[in-house]
DNA sequence: CGTTAAAGTGCATTATATGGCATTATTTAG
DNA sequence: CTAAATAATGCCATATAATGCACTTTAACG
């Protein structure tokens, strides 16, 4: 997943699950400002913050290996 | 995954692939410094760095739904 | 043992993420 | 359109990630 698509996960996420920014920046304890940053693809976040918000909406972080025979 | 994990995965991938840190820092361009200290799990990577380090082995992030009926 | 390669660490500097606050823009209701 | 809620931004101080360099440690090998 690229940069892109990470945030538009955690967006789409978010909003799927009713939360706004303010509070799942409460919820996470991460600021609202680097929140709002990292949303409107303005930010590079900390391994921790992004693992911060991911929790608090359910998901997690992996690493899984690329698909090299990428088929289109 | 948590950090741990992540770390872990990282580093037996790069030794699956028989790079030494010193050849992955200068194939991701991060620094070797800040390889080692991410390996030794002294640090809090920016997503991008992770993402560098990950796309030279071949892997990439991904944000998955955690299995909450997490049975056992 | 000494040699060598790879990994880990201390220190200092620079770049940048974090986060608060105020302000502006946008979206959503009524 | 107006008002209220939510999201985006600029400014700015502080914390810390990124990095280079030198040095130490560890592991493998003769």
């Amino acid at each position: 997943m690229h940069f892109n698509e990470l945030i538009k996960t955690i967006k789409e996420r978010r909003e799927a699950l009713q939360v706004t920014q303010e509070r799942l920046a409460e919820l996470s304890n991460v600021g609202l400002r680097t929140l709002k940053q990292f949303e409107s693809g303005k930010g590079n976040p900390t391994l921790l913050t992004l693992q911060k918000i991911s929790d608090v909406l359910g998901m997690e972080i992996c690493l899984k290996i690329k698909n090299i025979t990428t088929n289109k």
